[in-house]
DNA sequence: TTGAGGGTTATCATATAAGATAACTGAAGG
DNA sequence: CCTTCAGTTATCTTATATGATAACCCTCAA
């Protein structure tokens, strides 16, 4: 049986499904994430001052050990410059 | 007709979506999330039960007497099915 | 070499998000 | 009137995000 193959019977339960769309988005989000740091040519010393946190707390955060609230991601934004919405996208 | 519709229309004009992009960070994440379930036509009770989880958090979520989590947010944009990213605007 | 800067990891305390239940309102239909 | 359904609010408990500190690994330049 081919990986793929696995994947797609993996896929098939609904809980993997889930956990595997999460971890989806999860990468995503901290791609996001740090492309706003460094667009914004910061140190993650520099976003912690400005969000006023430590640095330790912004590693874990970009690191994706993390389940961040909207605040916090907010912050983060706004730390780095920018505005946060959320863009749905509808599902196929 | 709806608001929902109105509003579509309204963004169909190339002029008053370029408005409205500039003007989207005030909009509150509440709107947002509002809008997914309307638009999929759900009720709290279905998108709670496709959440796992009560009604009663649903409402708590949409009455903005939350900072909800990343997983959270897209747990419930899911259950109205759509995908969840953030979008980064530029802060002038 | 060593020291500094950027990032990572571990850990603990505490604030708070989320789960669960129940009682309530208001509207729509019978 | 009742009853049903959608949504809201209050409250308690439990899980977990966040703040804070400290030690660590790199790389690079002095």
């Amino acid at each position: 049986m081919s990986l793929e193959t696995l994947k797609q019977r993996a896929l098939a339960n609904p809980e993997v499904k889930a956990e595997y769309d999460q971890l989806e988005g999860e990468f995503s989000l901290i791609d996001q994430l740090l492309s706003m740091r460094t667009e914004a040519g910061l140190t993650q010393t520099q976003v912690a001052e400005r969000m006023q946190t430590q640095k330790s707390n912004v590693s874990r955060l970009e690191r994706g050990n993390a389940n961040p609230s909207w605040a916090t991601l907010t912050k983060y934004a706004h730390a780095c410059g920018y505005q946060l919405t959320i863009k749905p996208i509808k599902a196929r």
